[in-house]
DNA sequence: TGTACATCAGTGAACGCGCGTTCACTGATGTAC
DNA sequence: TGTACATCAGTGAACGCGCGTTCACTGATGTAC
């Protein structure tokens, strides 16, 4: 007898057995963002796992996704695009200097405790292995640190502030709070210290900067030499 | 006839083929290094494929290590105590106040540049799913950052900058600095660009720290409402 | 110096399991005429 | 308003493969007396 040629039997389906048709696409998406927050990360996720998790045949995956890989990326695209439009709702609602840094750090903290599964699994891949997803994950600190750019010289917030060394602190503020946020979700009773510390460490950058500009040197040790000889 | 009792043949193993004996701990830590660094990252590592790659038999991994986690925290721990040997050896050769953020830049950039694959894999797992190399990998920085203090201390680098404030700009500069390895190995392109900055990011935290200080404000905002209505 | 024994890093074969992927199929929904 | 057809998200069964792990074994090295 030749190979037999997997002639499956006929198929009785239940009728219409569960009630939510929901949408198989975005069930996957939240069952990867659950298992890669509280276990593996995206890049190493199980499509069979994904679909036991999401409660759909294993196979119903390639209806949506070409590959994991696909699958991680659509989710990262999705969290940014979230993100910006929940960003660009809250914006200039700042209204006074005092604020403003406070006000972008507060705003980071927020969408994260609104969204933690989200943001460990970004915060993971920012350094994780797929490229993709890092370039979409560099692209959204990036944007972010545009807006706050923006409210900074609206507010005329650092007043007189180079251009281009605002947009260096701005990409590294965004980023070390993006990366912050991770111990802000796993430590809540750390929360209201880190906050305050981080208020501080961004003034502190905003001051050097500004003071460091306005003696017009180029070094710490330059702005040393200055204070104990004032020429 | 019952379940047949699992009796290998007799084994006829080659004399003494593979010349070199080295260490076989040695060669699948190596091995976890490399594929590690180049694909999927510690935590998603296979036993047979580091075997594979090490030259040696699926099996013998059990002969020195209990699991992956294990082998992922001995690598961590490793690299630890290398990157603080060497720092300690390196320590103190600063001389001028000048030097001492581009130094700690420098050695860190090139201890990565040196052993790439180790920092790779620990930049990446510092925000990976294993709590145990995270800890190891944030008590590493939390020691580097230590000595960063001393040196700064030992040089009056800072003048005046109150122990507190110092330390935590430490951690964040040694973390940083830490983070920025990947994108300094990445990309060899940029590497004068981000020492740059990189210098010039941290001396404007100091800057700021003293400034704040010495004018005894709390805040940026306090600080521009000083000096626009100076008292 | 010899000899007996224990320890240890390594091996090859085999196990059962879960994985990714493909196939042929179903039933609901949209679309053309 | 009907009817025929295409598209699409979903299913169950089956494939072959690589995985982690266990077993019984080997040969080299160290240790006691």
């Amino acid at each position: 007898m030749p190979a037999k040629p997997r002639k499956p039997a006929i198929q009785s389906s239940p009728p219409a057995e569960a009630a939510t048709p929901v949408n198989g696409r975005r069930r996957l998406m939240q069952a990867a963002l659950r298992v890669g927050a509280q276990k593996r990360g995206l890049q190493a996720l199980g499509l069979r796992e994904l679909a036991r998790e999401a409660g759909l045949n294993p196979n119903t995956f390639y209806r949506h996704f070409d590959s994991l890989d696909d699958l991680g990326l659509a989710i990262i695209e999705e969290l940014g695009r979230d993100l910006r439009t929940t960003l660009r709702g809250i914006r200039r609602t700042v209204s006074s200097v005092a604020e403003v840094s406070p006000r972008t750090i507060e705003f980071v903290f927020d969408y994260a405790r609104a969204n933690p599964e989200g943001f460990i699994v970004a915060v993971r891949e920012l350094h994780g292995t797929m490229p993709a997803v890092r370039e979409a994950l560099q692209r959204m600190i990036a944007d972010v640190a545009e807006e706050m750019v923006e409210d900074v010289l609206f507010l005329d917030a650092a007043p007189g502030l180079e251009l281009a060394t605002l947009r260096e602190i701005s990409i590294a503020v965004v980023q070390q709070v993006f990366l912050l946020t991770l111990d802000y979700l796993e430590h809540p009773e750390r929360r209201e210290q880190m906050l305050r510390r981080t208020v501080r460490f961004i003034d502190m950058l905003f001051a050097g900067a500004l003071t460091m500009q306005t003696l017009k040197v180029e070094s710490l040790a330059d702005m040393l030499a200055l204070q104990t000889r004032p020429k």
